[in-house]
DNA sequence: TAGGATTTGTGCGTATGTATT
DNA sequence: TAATACATACGCACAAATCCT
């Protein structure tokens, strides 16, 4: 051993999943709606790489069902439908209920006080409703929910099906005309999960983290299912 | 549409498909043993392409589990232990018992049929023991338990976690005397598991399909770990 | 219908990192 | 310790496919 490894800016590998990870959270902000076509050779002038690297990471997305690529035409943002989500739904409150059976972890003081500033999030969100803030408060609920569980695949899995489904509510609910008092409604519901879950945390029952996050997503589901109802009645 | 788009061998796609199976296979069947290093040249110059679309596929089995990646070094085959795999098994088993539950497919006298061949493909193999026709019967065995659902996230879950554990038995029972007889012992629970499942498809019972597979998964995973213990027994 | 513009897929040379002598 | 061998990561040029005029 000579010196340091000389970490320049971004291991390579630590680069790749910087960028996988931003496209991620733009298509799921809707910043990249379905149907929007991503251009290789923007995002490799936007990252300062070539195609090669932006590739590599434009088809892990693609494995992952968020992307398309189309020899000739673009690599296109995908569509998503109720009826196609619903199967993944299933698979998620399902998916649920392992979290308080499976390998759970408690979480100590510091991961508690995260719970709780998700919960003071929330409140925020609900004196100033926020669409983007909002979905940005999930994301972060479910990465401290995927703590609760040392069993990697399943948190792997989990995080897979959530990015599928997550963009769903704001493409619905940005159609509707009640759009301010559904997203007031829906920032009220997320609040009460999030209590539910700490509350659950607090008692040190994490058996019952999995039933109430089980509840949640099935109702949020038939909630989503509801608006779909009324955006396009006929469908 | 001026004329029928002419399709070559390989729609491109569908070629990457075929690599990535072939691979997919020899992995599994210890073609490639773990710790085995894979050359892209090698490989590029097997299948006759360039060494991009070979990077490709690399990449989506490194993305699942199967590979990885070292730059400088080569492509390896991942190692698998025990400790690792249970939490995996885990999940399996948790997912078996969804079979019957999320939109399950009652096989048709086709299907039937398909399961048949496999339970005679079992009697061959008691006749005869054969390692990796077993491993072979094996996934062919997990493709029809596949088609009993229409939940296409569960189905593709099922199967990365299935390709991620598969391997384990063969590695184990290599390295132990009583190899013949283990793979004896193996063969006939496996033929046992057909017979049951098949007997409830039979019976139209889909439901105890999946109680039926998750009790199988769970006794292999501790015949399994029995073995590993054999097999190094301080560790 | 044909042709040009544009975009992804492919092939290959070079840079970078690792292991070994 | 330095140098050599060799493999992946990267970048670029070209081929193939699609869309639009």
């Amino acid at each position: 051993m000579t010196s340091a490894p000389q970490r320049r800016r971004g291991d390579g590998r630590q680069r790749l999943l910087r960028i996988y990870e931003t496209l991620r959270l733009r298509i799921c902000l809707l910043d990249y709606p379905p149907g929007h076509r991503l251009r290789e050779a923007d995002l490799a002038a936007e990252f300062a790489a070539s195609r090669t690297p932006i590739r590599r990471v434009l088809a892990r997305l693609e494995d992952e069902g968020l992307l398309r690529s189309v020899h000739g035409v673009g690599t296109i943002v995908t569509d998503i439908d109720i009826a196609a989500l619903a199967e993944v739904y299933e698979l998620r409150v399902a998916l649920a209920e392992l979290y308080g059976r499976l390998a759970p972890v408690a979480p100590d003081g510091a991961g508690l006080d995260r719970f709780r500033a998700v919960l003071s999030g929330c409140d925020a969100l609900v004196e100033r409703p926020d669409a983007r803030a909002f979905a940005r408060l999930n994301m972060e609920f479910f990465a401290l929910i995927a703590t609760l569980t040392a069993n990697a695949p399943l948190r792997q899995i989990s995080e897979r099906l959530y990015y599928q489904t997550t963009r769903i509510w704001l493409k619905t609910a940005a159609r509707l005309a009640a759009y301010e008092r559904l997203l007031a409604e829906e920032i009220a519901h997320f609040r009460r999960e999030v209590a539910d879950v700490l509350a659950a945390l607090e008692a040190g029952d994490l058996a019952n983290v999995g039933a109430i996050r089980r509840a949640h997503i099935a109702m949020s589901f038939a909630r989503l299912r509801a608006q779909a109802e009324r955006a396009a009645p006929g469908e």
